[in-house]
DNA sequence: GTCGGACCTCAAGCACACTTTAGGTCAAGA
DNA sequence: TCTTGACCTAAAGTGTGCTTGAGGTCCGAC
């Protein structure tokens, strides 16, 4: 008897994601379920590790657009491995490795002008970052904790 | 002769910060200049290093919200000394230390995972936190970096 | 047959950190 | 006198990652 896909509620409670959540990475293009006669949305087991992926891949800073990019590697025509996701995986600690690094010499810069106390604007680092907030442009800017702990 | 104060086009252009951006501070309680004859607003020299301290610690990840709780740290009735300001640099390393830790946590933990491709509910750490995202509730996600270098 | 629950769509709302737009004031220079 | 530029306010728009709401379908249980 063939396998009938899970429903979006049970991808919610076995995910601990939101039904609305499912449904707006959808609309994001980052899962793809088919539908039933009745139009109901049905998920392949292997879509719970898609959206597990979304999860994690968000604790570690990635926007959805990225998550995207990165889940567009996997396979199309056949269930993804555990090398396929292992693969991923590891691109996944060469950014958070970027990330980490980023903000040591940010702390390296700081510490170099706490003594200082300057924050002068011609002379202090922290003021020219080399990598360029600037080029971004509007939008909102992704900040760098979740919930800062002490501050 | 007194000194007139700096104009906000004048703040823009020495900061490097849009005169919008500036304006929106006020709103939000960083900086509150005073106003000439003609209702235009006047700042202190003093506010440079304020709007240079609101520029650095975004970029180290924290919101406005946190920030104007640091600088409502600040001697009100005196302009801060080297050491007021290097008290509250000081503090930022903390918050900043305390983030490193954080991410290097979740790092260490991707590495065990990686090796069994895991990425399963239950038993992977990675899905749970302990630090739970969950109590957020509705709102954006701050995310761990300003343009992730690779991924 | 009608009730509840799970699902559906589409549109609007929210938080943050701004920018953009529309409409107006004011002072200096041609 | 007219224009230009810098400034003013208030309101609406932007992007991300969702949630909420309104209004409707579908199916099993009572």
């Amino acid at each position: 008897m063939a396998f009938e896909g899970l429903s979006i509620g049970e991808m919610a409670e076995r995910t601990g994601l939101a039904v609305s959540a499912i449904r707006y990475y959808e609309d994001e293009g980052l899962v793809a379920p088919w539908r039933n006669a009745a139009g109901r949305r049905r998920y392949q087991r292997a879509d719970l590790r898609r959206l597990s992926f979304i999860m994690v891949a968000q604790r570690f800073g990635f926007t959805l657009a990225q998550i995207r990019t990165e889940l567009d590697r996997l396979p199309r025509h056949r269930a993804p491995t555990k090398r396929d996701w292992a693969r991923i995986s590891a691109g996944f600690r060469d950014g958070l490795d970027a990330r980490i690094a980023q903000l040591e010499t940010l702390r390296d810069t700081l510490d170099g002008c706490i003594g200082c106390g300057c924050l002068s604007l011609q002379a202090c680092k922290l003021y020219n970052p080399g990598d360029a907030a600037a080029e971004k442009g509007a939008g909102p800017r992704y900040l760098l904790g979740d919930r800062p702990a002490t501050m």
